[in-house]
DNA sequence: TAATATTTTAAACGACTATTCAAATTATTG
DNA sequence: CAATAATTTGAATAGTCGTTTAAAATATTA
């Protein structure tokens, strides 16, 4: 891999984000792709081998981003609880800060499909992908340190949270609409991490 | 409208649900849908005048049959706590026992596009769709007869609810999570609604 | 500089797409 | 039955796409 290699890579990485942003994708064509790095289209498939190639170069650059983002605002030293408003709050924010990453992840999820057809969003994982793993060593710490209710069922959580900041895309941008939902989000999880084996 | 029109638009809708749940948006084209419904592709244009039209169709078809159903499990003589119950519980087993047609919706939602190409997800109504209503109405009922605090964001609660719906229909299908997945969030909604003012 | 490896281009390939059109078939009506 | 309308077909249109190939340009190495 040489350096141009990397450079180029990295040029056509960020005009498939800014295609796929501002115009879906079904307009992520060779063609549209190269226009926008104004390089020519045969240049694309000269750096990633296939189209599918690309598509996952693209899911780990998003995913990475994302995940980085989310663990550098996350504070080591606090309580467990307080940590989960931090990952709630920060993963709204990376939403509206990174809107154009959103989108293009949403885009590829939910368009993409492998080789023999199975639509990305619907691939099973082994284990929860690393955005999900975060918030489950926090509950799993919270857990140990006998802070949360150690019957709360974890997957269950980490879905019901995941899911409702993924809802949170679809809204018309509006910050403060944004940070308030956070509120009410995680107050309706602290409760559930607190109650006591109610049954 | 002809009784044959109508019967062929019906069949049609049938083979592009089939085709979206079994191979997706991308292959939902003409020559397909044509051949599962045992017709001429040229025929599906003549029903449906272009493509567009064809998938504002499947939309109604769909969200229909998805709004019909909640709204027939919900009773009306139930206090509002237990009618949001419902609701949950409804919507998941929707999600379980219509998956096709579910899995239709999401092609359809996350990959079409209007003609000047704005994403159908994207697109902001004016106002929240039929399956927003049900819940918000009976929300609102709760807060009338004094059964829920009056300060709740009925907004940001039914997003989230829905939103973690939402999220289920990406896990492999099990039927026994997914009811103790509408026990905890219904938990979840339950205290928030009963929260008084606190700040 | 000469030889080799990498990068870039232009052109062409085969396959697929939604839509249109005239002709053929079938159904409906008077 | 005759005449009209509705339905269905097959072919053609004009356009798209990802990928491949050979040649050209550039960079790297010896």
């Amino acid at each position: 891999m040489s350096f141009i290699h990397e450079q180029r890579k990295e040029q056509i990485i960020r005009s498939c984000i800014e295609e796929l942003a501002e115009s879906g994708f079904k307009n992520l064509t060779f063609k549209n792709i190269a226009e926008r790095a104004k390089i020519n289209p045969s240049l694309v498939s000269y750096h990633f081998k296939s189209k599918n190639i690309l598509l996952f170069a693209l899911l780990d650059y998003i995913f990475t981003h994302k995940v980085h983002y989310v663990e550098d605002a996350i504070s080591s030293g606090k309580p467990a609880m307080e940590r989960i408003e931090e990952y709630i709050d920060v993963s709204l924010e990376h939403q509206r800060s990174y809107r154009s990453l959103n989108i293009a992840l949403i885009e590829i999820i939910f368009n993409a499909r492998t080789e023999d057809n199975r639509a990305f969003y619907l691939l099973e994982d082994d284990e929860p992908d690393d955005l999900y793993k975060i918030l489950i060593s926090i509950i799993e710490e919270g857990i140990e340190k006998k802070q949360f209710n150690p019957d709360i069922d974890i997957r269950i959580l980490t879905r019901i949270i995941n899911g409702a900041i993924d809802e949170m895309i679809l809204a018309p941008e509006n910050s403060s609409e944004s940070k308030e939902y956070g509120k009410v989000l995680f107050s309706m999880a602290k409760q559930y991490l607190n109650t006591e084996g109610e049954k």
